[in-house]
RNA sequence: GGCGAGGUAGCUCAACGGUGGAGCAGUGGACUCAUAAGCCAUUGGAUGUGGGUUCAAAUCCCACCCUCGCCA
């Protein structure tokens, strides 16, 4: 039976590079689950994108003398390029500057709205007459009218630490022309989440047992203490999703503001799933994943992002339900799967200080491939994963897990039993006879391996399932000691086929065990197994076009992909191939040499 | 100052109400196929401090001390 899983990855802000805390909190932990997924033959979508809007982008193109458009493509093809690297196998990691997108996300206001779940209010917010447009809080400064700093922000000073009125702060200026803004009244929609919270708090109920305490704690056991109150989904900015036409009809004022980025980026999933089937060529296909209640949706998030990914997104879903087909023009309207789990991660902090890219006090991923390989990476972000608190990235623990585990444990395993077979038996697999006691314990073992490695990832413990395959590989190395075949071969050729026959065979199924991990060097150890093709299907780049420009987007083409998750059948005379190493060995030296680099611009 | 997370073997971390574990490091040993890797044995612990609940607490409750983060 197969069923159809939504793996949904956070969704990167498009105004910073990806360091590994960013990694190890999100898009790794969702690469792993759904290679998992595809292995054991489940119907995966993985989808995400680049969040290219809001106000920190507008910030930074100003800064940079350059477009918020501009800005967001440059950081957007560097995370394409990226998880291309690291093989994150999206099935489409596109952006929310796309046209589908811009429809999908006034799909779901419009429908939000269909059903009364949005309401306007009016507030008060500086303006600037020079401009012509209203100005967010952090682009206007003043003095402060409780200890007199020059500079403080107008919703907030950060001399004296106190929350500002607006209205009150003297001598305020924009930052962007030093011009005098005045305050002026301004409408927004807003979601009314206190009319959606029982029905978020009956969500959350039903998935209490199984979802990790820390969402939890920071999702129901929020709303039960602090409630929820309405939050506005619009403002007044010029980069992002404008409102649907229907409304921009009602008043002239609605076409100068743009829907709020925490908003629109979490529908994201949505949408992108939505373009994927476009792209595939079956334009109902993301129903499977978004109407069949048989579907389980995750959503691989960092901690930051737990409110807004186990309240939020499910108050959008609910309030939405089948208004959203409706407003799409479906004739069959469906209500919308809703998260079934959120795993969420903590962080990661670096040599025991936060992680903060402005002091570059950060381990920079692109960086880093250009001096070690993925999966030594990938293997020591899922040992050292924050999945139940915080962790810390230690480069000298980065060099001993890699040499003792990687390199040593498992590494090594492959490449002595290999090399050994291609002296005696000539590359092929030797004709092993009647088994004893002892070989089948070892290969029962190792086959339990896929159901005991298999449901802990299924259960997002990560960490743990990569730790059981270690220490089945383990276990292989104990059972060559034992049966030492290096001495067999010069008094009984037989025993030593039988134990390097043994050997193979676990090291065949362990490459699976280990391919949601490793999906590099598990691939290249399947070539030096004597198979053809590859484990996993490959990674594509395309460059799409509609109304609002080009966007590049990263694919995945699972044909070819032969890997499936089950033991090894591994024969007798099947030809191997001459193995290379695997992992790379470290020098110690790299510890200081990366610490030095460490807070230096 | 407020809120949150955490303080378990030298190091990194598991156990989260029922005899304190793992990996690495350390020490001793046998082996040599392999990236001087692997294997066997073994030394390390008032689980931050003090109280409480319980037949039973690293685990639940209270206070305090320290660390880190967020907000201020």
């Amino acid at each position: 039976m197969s069923v159809p899983i939504l793996v949904s990855a956070a969704w990167p802000y498009a105004n910073a590079e990806i360091h590994v805390g960013n990694l190890t909190g999100s898009y790794l932990p969702a690469d792993i689950f759904a290679r998992y997924q595809r292995l054991k033959g489940n119907q995966v979508l993985m989808v995400s994108g680049s969040d290219s809007h809001g106000t920190p982008i507008t910030v930074r193109a100003d800064a940079e003398g350059t477009t918020p458009l501009a800005v967001y493509q440059r950081f957007h093809e560097g995370f394409i390029d990226l998880f291309q690297q690291l093989g994150l196998n999206y099935d489409l990691f596109t952006s929310t500057h796309t046209q589908n997108h811009q429809k999908v996300s006034q799909s779901v206001f419009l429908a939000l709205k269909k059903n009364g779940y949005l309401y306007t209010e009016s507030q008060m917010q500086w303006y600037a007459p020079s401009q012509n447009r209203f100005l967010p809080d952090r682009y206007v400064e003043g003095t402060c009218y409780i200890c007199g700093y020059e500079n403080a922000r107008s919703d907030q000073c950060d001399k004296c630490g106190n929350l500002l009125e607006a209205d009150r702060l003297i001598n305020p200026k924009s930052k962007i022309d030093c011009s005098t803004p005045e305050l002026r009244s301004t409408e927004h929609f807003y979601i009314d989440l206190a009319r959606l919270q029982d029905h978020v708090v009956d969500f959350l109920k039903i998935r209490d047992s199984y979802w990790r305490p820390n969402v939890m704690r920071q999702s129901l056991g929020q709303i039960l203490a602090e409630k929820l109150h309405g939050r506005a989904i619009t403002r007044d900015l010029d980069w992002g999703i404008p409102l649907p036409e229907e409304v921009m009809e009602e008043g002239k004022e609605w076409e100068t503001k743009r829907l709020y980025v925490w908003f629109e980026a979490v529908i994201g999933y949505l949408s992108a799933s939505i373009e994927w089937g476009k792209l595939a060529g079956n334009p109902e296909a993301w129903r499977t994943w978004w109407q069949n209640p048989e579907s389980r949706t995750y959503y691989f998030i960092g901690k930051d992002n737990i409110p807004f990914h186990a309240v939020i997104w499910p108050a959008e879903l609910i309030g939405a339900g089948k208004a959203f087909d409706e407003v799409m023009g479906d004739a069959n309207p469906q209500p919308l799967v809703l998260p079934y789990d959120v795993p969420a991660n903590e962080f990661m902090n670096l040599e025991g200080q936060k992680i903060s890219g402005s002091r570059n006090w950060a381990v920079w991923a692109r960086d880093f491939l250009t001096r070690y390989d993925p999966d030594a990476l990938r293997y020591y972000l899922t040992v050292n994963m924050p999945e139940s608190k915080d962790t810390d990235w230690d480069w000298d623990e980065f060099y001993h897990r890699n040499n003792d585990e990687l390199v040593a444990t498992w590494g090594n395993l492959a490449n002595r039993v290999l090399s050994f077979c291609n002296k005696y038996w000539e590359g092929q697999v030797p004709d092993p006879g009647e088994l004893t006691d002892l070989d089948t314990d070892l290969l029962k073992i190792i086959e339990e391996g896929f159901e005991t490695v298999g449901d802990l990832i299924d259960a997002v413990k990560l960490r743990a399932a990569a730790a059981e395959a270690m220490r089945l590989a383990s276990e292989v190395n104990k059972y060559l000691d034992m049966t030492a075949p290096w001495q067999q071969v010069k008094t009984d050729k037989p025993a030593a086929a039988r134990a390097i026959f043994t050997a193979l065979k676990a090291i065949d199924s362990l490459k699976i065990l280990f391919a949601p991990f490793l999906p590099f060097t598990c691939d290249r150890l399947h070539g030096y197994m004597g198979y053809d093709g590859s484990l996993f299907g490959t990674q594509t780049t395309e460059i799409l076009t509609d109304e609002l420009g080009q966007h590049k987007v990263l694919r995945y083409d699972p044909t070819g992909a032969t890997g499936k998750w089950e033991p090894s059948k591994l024969k007798a005379g099947d030809p191997l191939r001459q193995p290379v190493a695997l992992f790379k060995k470290l020098d110690v030296s790299i510890v200081e040499e990366e610490r030095a680099r460490l807070g230096n611009k």
